[in-house]
DNA sequence: TATGAATGAGTATTCATTCAT
DNA sequence: GATGAATGAATACTCATTCAT
């Protein structure tokens, strides 16, 4: 019989869960250890048997996120699929992880490229752009997408992604499946070329 | 004839620069106020006479950040243009500030509805947004931008120019004049309702 | 059939060794216990079935320390020996316990009336002392040893002793078996009246 | 008209003397920051302004600790005097140190060879030494040492007058001038060849 | 007015000790 | 009995802010 009580018994769980929690509100600096011990329902010992230091910690939350999005963005992830097809898959996994995964869509974006990620956190996040990056340059070989660096058209669409969302968690919008779809569309005329002037 | 010494500037203006400089790079709650004292040039108590508190400080530069983009971003705009003109100049604005003024357009993206900020920088970050609505909102009316929320076509927008910045001086990207331009069109296909469908 | 494991000696034992060990490495102050039990091969937590606090183990030590010391030095003492002979046979057992006990040595020799050392400490510590006060007082008072109070006889011959060892540990000196015998004879020298000056 | 106060002003030399204090009572581990700081009458921060660190900190009292010694041991030596003479003023000198400067002698004995000296003060310790081991080395080739290595000789000595002086300060015994003038001679027949079987 | 030394509350981290298993 | 995860007070050190000069 282990740990059937009220609140769940995985202290590393419940420190990762705090310390996403509040990184995501405040940032890195901007958390105290004390505070992310009182969030988690730990004593602040408690946090150094499981993490060896701050920075151990932050570099753990980063992978958790980047690996469930990874696996949201990447699983099931039907290639076959005709360009726009695989796009709005694309779209529509990646909204799923910010909806369902909102702290750690917010945590991801917050602690981008920060001097105390560790090589580790940045073997993943590569990980996590190659097989996008692999999609741009054949839809562009394929001549559906716009002839620009995929490093740019991923930027763009990501940029658009996260725009999106930012505005609504700042609480500019509220965003109905509807609307997500529009913005999908809109992303992907952004993403494929024009047709604008393109012969009769 | 005062201070004839090595750095001729006014005080407030270095310490606004050095504040500008480090909280970009490092954010807010990664910055000591001895450190950015240093950086000024000027004593850590120099500060506290120009800017009560840090809190105080990082306004001020959010502020200084935040009217120097209004006025690059809507200074000379030809509202008469038509629509996919006015869109272009709002581009190339945007990008001149991000080109000149890389610090306060990075301060400003990590900066974003943080809780230390006051009422009149919230203020001022809505006079920005404003006028871009507004366009927004005329242009929809017009037929000339997709059916969406004013806010979601912003956000799409400006979430697409940031994202593009962003993964420059994350040395993933150069960009250059060209690339510029496709991504305007790029976008410019985002906004505006694509012709899919519409046929003789 | 109890804990057939690893190592079978008793667990206060082991607990006593690595404290000796630690204690006499890195001081009292400079010793953690969860080190401690990690040196000895034990849970913290048994430590604490066994000796009641840090304080109380670090007495159990010096007791064991000094009793050892005293057992080395008083045994099979020869008492009706001449003073010269028993003053040789004192070094050599001294120099044994020294040798044989290296840890022990240098333990008391860091822990000298430390304020956590309890009365019972104190005690042994003066039972050692008598002996060899009662050994200088008597030689004294035969003539053989000088006219100086037993305390600082016994003072200089102990510090010359100690400093000898301590050469050796700091790596200054590598002390043989004859070079032992001259420091002996030296020793002699200091403790015995000096022929200086005498004469009929 | 500057610091004419009531406490000298001087906050450094007020933190080395806190921290000479609490060292040579309690040693390096046994000594807490804030406990320093309190003694020395500053705010903790303050230490950190003069002494980055716990480590320089002690490294800054030792280094103060053997230069005094060095400089009361070595000052106005008449190296020209007769050796016994030398020895006898060598022997008052060190007296004089660990009279007018206990705290020193007892912080001295207390921090021998400990790993967070750094490089600097292992220096310093050399060179207190060197004088006094060429004394020795001459003394001995003058016949008028005991056929042992310099380094024995030093140890012998250093250890009994380190012994006397523990002894007093432990309370065993009160060091009048007459003790210290019979204990210089004890320790010099221990220095200089017996007479032993020297005879017509 | 400007300074920068000083402060002490606050930070990350450690450690003697406890207690559920 | 033995364990080692858990604790929270204590530790070394930092930092926003003040104030004597």
């Amino acid at each position: 019989m282990k740990a059937p009580a009220g609140k769940p018994e995985d202290k590393p769980a419940r420190i990762l869960q705090a310390a996403l929690t509040l990184f995501a509100e405040r940032g890195y600096a901007g958390t105290a250890m004390p505070d992310l011990a009182r969030h988690a329902g730990v004593g602040a010992g408690t946090i150094y048997r499981h993490f060896s230091s701050k920075e151990v910690l932050v570099n753990a939350v980063f992978q958790h996120a980047k690996n469930l999005l990874r696996e949201q963005l990447l699983r099931e992830l039907h290639l076959e699929l005709p360009t726009r097809a695989l796009f709005t898959q694309l779209w529509q996994q990646l909204a799923r992880f910010a909806r369902e995964h909102p702290l750690e869509f917010r945590f991801l974006e917050l602690h981008h490229h920060q001097p105390y990620l560790d090589e580790d956190s940045r073997a993943i996040e590569r990980q996590v752009l190659v097989p996008i990056w692999a999609y741009c340059v054949a839809s562009r070989q394929a001549g559906v997408a716009r002839d620009m660096p995929a490093e740019a058209l991923m930027a763009l669409i990501w940029g658009a992604f996260v725009g999106l969302f930012k505005a609504e968690y700042s609480g500019y919008l509220q965003i109905s499946e509807h609307l997500l779809m529009q913005a999908e569309e809109a992303c992907w005329a952004s993403f494929s070329p024009s047709s604008t002037g393109v012969g009769p």
